[in-house]
DNA sequence: CTGAAAGCGCTAACAC
DNA sequence: GTGTTAGCGCTTTCAG
C-alpha cells in the first residue's frame, strides 16, 4: 500500500525525535541532502527508516509555504469536455507527473471575462506557472499576467503583439498544405469554414487557404465563411447550402467543432462526400470514423505540444524566464484515399 | 483587473499595520467575521478597503497549513481524454467551483496500482476529500482511503461488499429496459457485448439484459459476450460476426466506448443498423450523430451525478460523514425512430 | 557533523 | 473592541 491507513501523519519532528536526532538534521537527509552536510551513513539510514516506520509524509503545505513554490501548474483552457482539448488534458497531466508536477484545469468557454476570473483564481491557489489557451479579448489578462512575472505559455494560440512564450501549429502553412492538397486531388474550387474571430490562429489558418488560392491562380474564387461559435450549429445548414450554390466543391474546416457538425449536417442533408463536396478537417478523433466515409483531417502533433508546453514552464519556473519560446508545430495532413475526387 | 499585476503580494500583516491595528483584528475582519467580534463599522471599512488598496491576497498555503484543509478535492477517472469521463470532468469542475473548491484530476488507465498511486499522490497533496471511479482490484485501495478516514466517494462503479459512498447509475434497471426496448421494436434475438471485469456496475449491466431476456421467455437465447478491454478494437469484427452467425439480430453495447468502437466496425463492414442488425448504444455524444442512421441509446445524468458527488463529498468534509450515501441515478432511454425494425 | 532558532503568513484562544 | 501571542510543519542560516 501506498499509504499507510493506520497512523495519523507523522511530522518531521514526530521522525527527528524518534530518532533523537534535530529536525534539521532530519529534513537535510529526507531531502536527500544528507551527503552534502556530509552526516554519517549511519544517521542516515536510521532516520530513512524511521521516516518510513512512522509513515512520515511531509506536509506539502508547510513546505509550499516555507519554500514559496507549490509544484502546481494552472492551465485555463476552452472546455475541457471539447476532444481535443480533453486530449490536450490527458497530455498535459502525463508530462506534468513525470516532473512532479500536478495541474489544475480550467475551462473559459472562449469567453474572457470568464477566463480571466479562473487565472486569479488558480494564482491566489498559488500555482507556480500558468498555461492558458487564450480566447478573443484576453490580451490584457496575458500583459497582466506577464506583468507579474508569473510564468506563462499560451498554447493552441497565440497574440502576435505580445511578447509572449506560445505553443501552437504551423496554422498558415499547414493549412495552406491542406489546401493544395485538395486541389490536388480533382477539386477546383475549394472554401473554408472558419470560426468569426480575431484570434491569430484563425486569422492564419484562414491566411494559408487564401495563400493556396492565390498561387494556384485562383484569387478571385477566395470563398472564406466564418461563423459566430455560437451559432455552429443553427448557421451550418445554410453555410454548406450556400457554398454549394455558389460553386464551392470542397471544404476545409477549420477547427475539430466545425468539422464535426459540418459532418453531423452533410450526412443528414445527404450531401455525399466527396462527389458532391471534399472535405478536410482538423484534427482526427474517433468520430470521424464513424462518418459514411474517411476523410482527411489535419493531425495536430497533440502529445509534442503539451510535452513542449511543460517544458517551457518548467524552464522558466525553475531558471527564470530568460528567453522566449515561440514554437510552432508542424501538424500533418492525413490523406484518406477515399476523399480524392480523381486517383 | 481581478489580479493587480503592478505590486508583489501583501501580506496580512501589511494590511494591519498600514491600517494600524494588529493582525487578528484584520483577519477577523477580512474574513467576514468582523460583526461576530462586534468590530466597529468603521474599522471594519478601513481594513478592507486597505486590503484592496495594498492589493491583498490571502496566502493559501498558511492558510491551509493552520486550519488543516487546502479547498481541494482529488478526483481519480479512468482517462481524462475519454469523452464520457471529460464531460463528467467539466461537470465536477463547474459544481466545485460553485462552493470554492478546485480539483485536481487523475488518470488511472484503469489499473489498480497506478490508480492506488494518484491517490496517494493527491493525498500527499492535501486534497479534503476523493473522488474515485474504481477500477478492477481497487477494494484495498478503497478501504485504506475508508480507513483514513480521508471522505470519499466512488463515483460511476462501486463494490458490492464494501460500505461506502457512491453514485452510480441504475445499471441493471436501465439495461433492462432497453433490451425490453429491442424487444418491443420488432427484435426478437438481442445479445449484449461488454467489457469482461469483475466490476459491479459491469455485472449488473450484464444481469438486467439477462432479466429481460428470462421474463420475455428468451432464457435459451441469451447471448453475452464479454471482451477485455485492452482488445476492443482487435476482437470487435470477430465478435460481431460470432453474434450474427448465431442469430443475435440486434446488441446492447455496454459502454460508450464499446458502442463506439462497434458502430466503426458495424460501418466499415458494412452491415445495415436497423435492418441487419439493431442496436442501443451507451452514452450519447456528437460521435454517433455522424453514424449513416440515428442509434438509440442509454443517456446517464451526467450533469446530475457531478452535483450529487460534490454534495456527498462537501457534506463529509463540513460535517464529518454521518452517514453512507448510496446513490443510483436515473438512466434514460433515448430512442431514435430509425432503430426500430418495426412500428 | 549536528543543533538551535528564525520565520514563511495565517488563525484563534486568551488577555486586557 | 482590540492586541498579544502561540503555534501549524518545514527549510535553512549560523554556531559550534
Amino acid at each position: 500500500m501506498a499509504f499507510n491507513p493506520k497512523k495519523k501523519h507523522a511530522s518531521l519532528q514526530d521522525v527527528a525525535s524518534y530518532v533523537g536526532v534535530s529536525t534539521s538534521l532530519a529534513s537535510f537527509v529526507l531531502n536527500g541532502k544528507g551527503h552534502l552536510h556530509r552526516v554519517s551513513e549511519e544517521m542516515i539510514d536510521k532516520i530513512n527508516s524511521a521516516a518510513k516506520e512512522l509513515n512520515y509524509q511531509p506536509n506539502i503545505f508547510a513546505k509550499s509555504l516555507r519554500e514559496g513554490k507549490s509544484r502546481v501548474i494552472g492551465v485555463v483552457l476552452s472546455d475541457i469536455s471539447n476532444p481535443f482539448f480533453s486530449s490536450l488534458a490527458r497530455c498535459l497531466e502525463d508530462e506534468a507527473e513525470m516532473k512532479g508536477y500536478s495541474i489544475f484545469f480550467s475551462s473559459s468557454d472562449e469567453n474572457h471575462s470568464r477566463a480571466e476570473n479562473q487565472i486569479s483564481r488558480l494564482l491566489s491557489r498559488g500555482v507556480d506557472g500558468l498555461v492558458f489557451v487564450p480566447c478573443e479579448n484576453s490580451e490584457s489578462t496575458v500583459r497582466a499576467v506577464l506583468s507579474t512575472g508569473k510564468p506563462i505559455v499560451l498554447l493552441d494560440r497565440y497574440f502576435p503583439e505580445i511578447h509572449c512564450n506560445y505553443v501552437s501549429l504551423n496554422n498558415k502553412e499547414v493549412s495552406r498544405s491542406a489546401v493544395l492538397e485538395l486541389l490536388n486531388n480533382g477539386f477546383s474550387h475549394p472554401g473554408i469554414i472558419a470560426y468569426d474571430t480575431s484570434l491569430q490562429h484563425m486569422r492564419d489558418r484562414i491566411a494559408g487557404y487564401e495563400s493556396a488560392m492565390k498561387d494556384s491562380g485562383k484569387e478571385s474564387e477566395i470563398s472564406v465563411i466564418s461563423i459566430k461559435e455560437s451559432s455552429l450549429r443553427s448557421s451550418m445548414p445554410e453555410v454548406l447550402e450556400r457554398f454549394i450554390e455558389s460553386g464551392v466543391d470542397s471544404v476545409l474546416f477549420a477547427t475539430n467543432n466545425i468539422t464535426t457538425v459540418a459532418l453531423m449536417c452533410i450526412k443528414e442533408r445527404g450531401i455525399c462526400v466527396p462527389d458532391k463536396l471534399g472535405v478536410i478537417g482538423f484534427d482526427g478523433g474517433q468520430a470521424f470514423e464513424l462518418f459514411n466515409v474517411p476523410i482527411s483531417y489535419i493531425e495536430q502533433p497533440i502529445a509534442l505540444m503539451a510535452k513542449k508546453v511543460i517544458e517551457i514552464i518548467m524552464d522558466e519556473i525553475n531558471h527564470g524566464s530568460r528567453m522566449i519560446h515561440q514554437i510552432e508545430m508542424q501538424g500533418d495532413i492525413i490523406v484518406s484515399q477515399s476523399s480524392r475526387r480523381i486517383i
